[in-house]
DNA sequence: CTTAAGTCGTGATTATTTTCACATATACAC
DNA sequence: GTGTATATGTGAAAATAATCACGACTTAAG
């Protein structure tokens, strides 16, 4: 398809410009150069430059990115202008916050409608969003491609099928059960639980002082 | 300190492993091979013979790993036995949903207290964890190295810097600020909107069909 | 017009991570 | 015992990503 050239490394930072591309605009700034970027979203310049550079030459050279420009080319490439519909599975903690949230701002994703297996729930809105039961899934599943699993681990993989068996072609799963798909079925997990112990692995066994060479962060 | 030679990219993988061979000592395992795991966290089972050749010859050849020894091992090795206390910072959508879940299960870190603005909050337990008011971060911040940061964007870094100044370490940073902090401080951020950007980027970008060699997974 | 300061785009280099592939050792069936 | 299947640990290669460093060009000031 469009640029299978990039680095998916670069890719999962592209959201990141769109975003910060849009503050800078909503402060009235017209330009801005991979330093100032830097600074503000924590990625070394020479990286920025390099990821910009696979969609072409964006900026100029003495003078920067005009930011307007910028903005408008990611839109493009990040399909900004074209809603993608999300389902969210399993109404518990996480997927109630993830309702009320709804990552709307900046943002060309929605969630749509959620399911759940409790029945107290299901019939209800939150944040606007119909909660169904988990057993109307393949009925009211239309056209939608990306799901949100919040569902406790023991029902994932059952879930995961059903899911799949639908055309679900992309999950983001929060549950700590690493879920089986076909090879045309994307998933990233995201393990709060792991994040924070490696967090607290790196703090007791990697020390940041002033000797090591700066790696403030690494996620 | 200990092995400051293990690749970071070990590292973040130390707990999953940690947690599937628990889980496999629950069944009544006794051995597992590096092709089983594989399956399990669908990590490549090279990989994992890597990762735990860092820490020596935990294996024997024509054998696999023994469950109870390599649990073991790695119980020491990720300080299973001290517990960490978290401090959780904006009890809100996502900071609730914290506070419920706890990170109970297999795990050496613990939420110990809250703070949020909100004076509705204060004095509240959730989780059987209490909530104090933001401006008493300093008096009841004792000795606590990892915070958990729930705010909105716009109190991130101001917060942030009183964390530092009190001497936290560690932050899981779930705001989409990019913030600031000295070197000697770590911090991972988790965000949520990006991650499903990606998600969506990839799936639009990068489509998986069965000629493309198969890469389910990218986080 | 000339010059100084600033900034991009990128070839080259370095660092990190993953994967291949195989010599070597073990288990176990018979 | 012997033979076969199995699985580790790792050198080497490949893939991926980050960083350095500089030529080329832009701007703006005098
Ligand atoms: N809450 C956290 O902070 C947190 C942190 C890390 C990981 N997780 C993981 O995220 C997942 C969700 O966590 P949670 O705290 O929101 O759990 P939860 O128990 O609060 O919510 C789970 C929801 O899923 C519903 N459900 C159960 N089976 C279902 C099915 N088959 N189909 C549809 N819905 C179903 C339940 O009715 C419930 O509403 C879990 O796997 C958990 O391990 C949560
Ligand atoms: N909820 C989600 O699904 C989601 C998804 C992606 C990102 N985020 C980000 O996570 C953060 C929290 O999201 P949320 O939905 O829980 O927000 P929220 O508004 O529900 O909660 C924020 C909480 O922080 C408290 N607070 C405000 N200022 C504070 C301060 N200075 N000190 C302490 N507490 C303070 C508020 O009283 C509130 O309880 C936000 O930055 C949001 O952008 C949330």
């Amino acid at each position: 398809m469009d640029q299978n050239k990039i680095p998916q490394a670069t890719a999962k930072r592209l959201p990141l410009y769109y975003r910060f591309l849009n503050n800078l605009q909503m402060q009235g700034k017209t330009r801005v150069s991979s330093k100032e970027l830097s600074e503000a979203v924590k990625v070394d310049s020479a990286t920025i430059r390099r990821d910009f550079s696979y969609f072409g030459a964006l900026g100029k050279k003495g003078y920067g990115y005009n930011v307007e420009y910028l903005l408008g080319f990611f839109r493009k490439t990040l399909d900004q202008d074209e809603m993608t519909d999300v389902a969210l599975i399993g109404v518990g903690n996480l997927g109630t916050a993830f309702l009320n949230y709804n990552f709307t701002k900046n943002n060309n994703t929605k969630i749509k409608l959620a399911f759940d297996a409790d029945p107290n729930k299901v019939g209800t809105k939150i944040g606007g969003i119909p909660i169904y039961h988990i057993d109307d899934l393949e009925e009211k599943l239309d056209d939608v491609k990306v799901a949100i699993l919040t569902i406790p681990a023991n029902e994932a993989d059952r879930t995961t099928e059903r899911l799949v068996a639908k055309g679900i072609k992309a999950i983001l799963n929060f549950t700590p059960a690493r879920i089986t798909v076909p090879d045309d079925v994307r998933v990233h997990h995201i393990d709060l639980a792991i994040e924070l112990q490696a967090l607290v692995y790196f703090l007791k066994h990697y020390p940041l002082d002033n000797l090591v060479p700066s790696k403030e962060e690494v996620h």
